[in-house]
DNA sequence: TGTACATCAGTGAACGCGCGTTCACTGATGTAC
DNA sequence: TGTACATCAGTGAACGCGCGTTCACTGATGTAC
């Protein structure tokens, strides 16, 4: 379930993915593991993660706060973890997302279906993501950032090879795809925000009639016209 | 220059502005704003509002730590005042807006060049919502949702009177406003987050063309497809 | 107008607390022979 | 296989520090008479 049940790259031959490490190096991998979830726990509080402290963390995480040390220098290399971390998420959207293949007709509808409780499913991660992204530490935006930015780069490969806009300069289908990945964000924050037991489904409607509007959009656009 | 040189409202005759207050007042008033502008100032260097500590800030404005009590209840208090007064600047922006008229032909990149400067202007307000939008403390959030929800609200009165989409609901022309300025905000921290020299023309560019192309979708838009 | 009293914005000392970080340690796990 | 040593994740005590908040105060400003 968790990204980080993959091992690092050695010589071992892998065996059932637990094995692989010796039995300290598991304990460290696990202890790092809850570290991490600690952090991300503590923002699905409402807090954001410039305002955890390192007892904080390593409180929820069940260990001794000088232990925190021998996983991070401190919270903000935690924090740019968190980012990588996240941006595997997205980038496992995307890949599974091809993966679906494009049913032309209703891709929009579709998509953001699948997105929506990819959102919900990886709640912590988009969380992390949608709130850093604007409101962190430079360092951590600018991270957050360039990590969006490689997705809207995939994203726009993935639709240049689509051949759905087949009139835009690669320029234009960038500047669109960057337009479709901030109103996907957007509507992430929206999700993310529910009262536990509401329906999600207003909000995709929502997000659908948004973007059918930008493809609409899309379609017509000439870049002479720019 | 500032909001806050307004008065309260009071049964005397309104003088120079400066001149309504007795001079407790006046005093007390200017301390209040050397706070906001302590924690406005704190987070124009790249800390959130989340981090900001009350001795912090009140070092900044040049007062001792126990003078904050006088104004506010605690720093939560002084963040719903900066939303407050955020949101004056924005419904200020939309007023000039509307003053300066509609010249339908090249609406857009005047608007975006208006808007491009009024966030320049107004950087600290700009800062404060573009970055406690998501990543703030959920009281805040939701206070600054509201807001911004509110403003879609008045630019979508205005769009309608405006009548330049005629053929789109009540409904669907909320949903393209909510579009509309999510995508301005989003411009807005981008442009906040150039460095010094650096020429905002790129970013006004992009956001040109990433609204072009909603209003060209939103021309299209018919509600029986949605 | 002058005087005596009230108000209250800002002061400064003091408090208890949790913070991040250091350090020497322990003891289970890993390695060499 | 057995033994002696090395490694190192996690421990626990200790530190100095800045935090938010309380309290009694001061002295300029405002008000009543």
């Amino acid at each position: 379930m968790s990204v980080r049940s993959r091992q690092p790259s050695g010589p071992e031959i892998p065996a059932s993915e637990e094995e692989v490490l010796p039995a300290r190096g598991q304990r460290k991998q696990r202890t790092r593991d809850a570290l991490i979830d600690a952090a991300l726990q503590l923002m699905n509080e409402g807090r954001s993660f410039n305002s955890l402290g390192l007892r904080e963390i390593t409180r929820v995480a069940g260990v001794v706060p000088t232990s925190f040390y021998r996983h991070f220098r401190d919270t903000h290399e935690l924090g740019l973890v968190l980012v990588e971390e996240s941006a595997l998420t997205l980038r496992r959207m995307l890949r599974e997302a091809r993966r679906a293949g494009a049913p032309v007709k209703d891709m929009i509808r579709r998509s953001v279906q699948v997105y929506s409780a990819f959102v919900l499913a990886n709640r912590l991660h988009f969380l992390f993501i949608a709130g850093e992204r604007t409101g962190g530490s430079p360092v951590i935006r600018g991270a957050i950032r360039n990590e969006v930015d490689q997705f809207t780069a995939e994203l726009t490969q993935d639709l240049r090879h689509l051949a759905i806009f087949p009139q835009l300069t690669p320029d234009s289908l960038q500047m669109i795809c960057g337009l479709v990945v901030s109103t996907m964000l957007n509507g992430a924050t929206d999700i993310l925000d529910l009262p536990p037991d509401d329906s999600a489904q207003p909000l995709e409607d929502n997000l659908v009639h948004q973007l059918r509007v930008i493809f609409l959009g899309a379609q017509l656009w000439r870049d002479e016209i720019s």
